[in-house]
DNA sequence: CGTGATTTTTTCCCAATTCTTACGAATTCT
DNA sequence: AGAATTCGTAAGAATTGGGAAAAAATCACG
């Protein structure tokens, strides 16, 4: 997939230098531009995927671009600006804006806000994977399938998944019953419930855990569970 | 079109109120959760188009709350907070949120950065597209026929044609039978119902699905169903 | 309006999943 | 160590979903 492109319009030179510079290190394509003319001209060249504009521009009425953009234009609009009153906020999202950052601001916040305007966008497309590795296994939870550091595959069940992505969720984090039961259950049962230790015990069973020596869900005892193992979902 | 649908998640009774005064002011239509139990009870009954979360929760980790939404609700989030640090904004943006407002708030940006994600996520879906592709089948709504890898058309009804949009939009996705229940049938039938069952089971078919191993419309016992295949609408 | 065809819902029964019950094992308290 | 508590798991019970076929509703057409 090409990297996306960025297009930032703000007529202070070390600040068009600051995040093209963040946003270049993040494997965004930048295209820089000081003054409303130019970026208009840009814009016909190439459609930029986001465009980050500044409203203190002395050649043009910042927010009439905006308005402008975001009719015409596909991408998304972040408003950069030294105003920081709500009514300023207010306005600037009411005319199409679809983030407004307030100077100054930390070049790494406006890589993640970008990413995430990037991000939704592009759900619609490619459907957000839900699958957990962790120690050698892989969870694929829109398949509901578990796939074994052999390659097999276990089909696991809705409530199965659900204790293992709590615990996928708080790896190497005790996780105490009652947090569970609320988790899961949604329970007012104040019943005895060894619901959810069979589950655990299903959970684990398809894990191909030891009983006597659990590797990977521990029990501790009088407190609650805890999932060791490296966890990165993708 | 009917009222967007926001879910507030917020221990601060004044935070909860003040938010659904608001926006219900602004014309949406507001459930408000006090623990992220209820909330995610909730969700399952009906999804929301927006979901407001306060991370300062007493009884859960609200980033991986807001990890697993991201993952498994359509819907947009965002985050509400009293932590201020640039970190906490990132790490809640690259997690999956959509927005971070920090506490203290006015509820008329919050309204404003609502409608900035609603009109961005309607605009994309907004064109009500006639033909479906995913896994080598394709589904023309306009002439109701559903055209099979080897190029055999089939017609489908009304009913079944509904089910199959529902599925074709939101793919990978796991839809809960109230869900569907007032996708279609609009539904204040508290009545056990075997229709929407049956509707399903007709559709398998005519997809061809082996009941034993389904693999494209996946029952999630317990839970709903979840469409897999890679969906392009064109 | 009526008749027949199509579509949708209901009914009934079987299968899969999940919860409860029961009892034994492990751990902690006294 | 002995008793009490907490946890693990097997087996039966209760839910929940799948699918066939009958009943009801809707539609097509004269």
């Amino acid at each position: 997939m090409k990297a996306p492109h960025i297009a930032i319009l703000d007529d202070e030179p070390e600040i068009r230098r600051m995040l093209s510079d963040a946003l270049e290190e993040a494997g965004f394509r930048t295209t820089a531009y000081a003054r409303a003319g130019e970026f208009e001209v840009g814009l016909k060249r190439s459609a930029p995927d986001v465009c980050l504009v500044d409203l203190g521009l002395p050649d043009r009425d910042g927010l009439a671009l905006v308005h402008r953009l975001a009719l015409e234009s596909g991408a998304a609009i972040i408003i950069i600006s030294g105003r920081a009153q709500v009514q300023d906020r207010v306005t600037g999202l009411e005319l199409g804006a679809d983030d407004y950052i307030i100077k100054p601001f930390d070049p790494a916040e406006v890589v993640a806000r970008i990413r995430a305007r990037l991000r939704k966008g592009r759900t619609e497309a490619a459907p957000s994977l839900q699958r957990a590795r962790f120690a050698d296994w892989v969870a694929e939870f829109d398949r509901y399938v578990l796939i074994a550091p052999d390659g097999t595959e276990t089909p696991f069940s809705h409530a199965e998944g659900e204790v293992l992505r709590l615990f996928l969720d708080s790896p190497k984090r005790l996780i105490s019953r009652a947090q569970m039961q609320e988790a899961l259950g949604g329970g007012a049962g104040e019943s005895f419930d060894r619901a959810m230790d069979v589950r655990i015990s299903r959970l684990r069973t398809k894990l191909g855990e030891d009983p006597k020596n659990p590797r990977l869900i521990k029990t501790i005892y009088g407190a609650g569970y805890i999932f060791l193992g490296d966890v990165s979902w993708n």
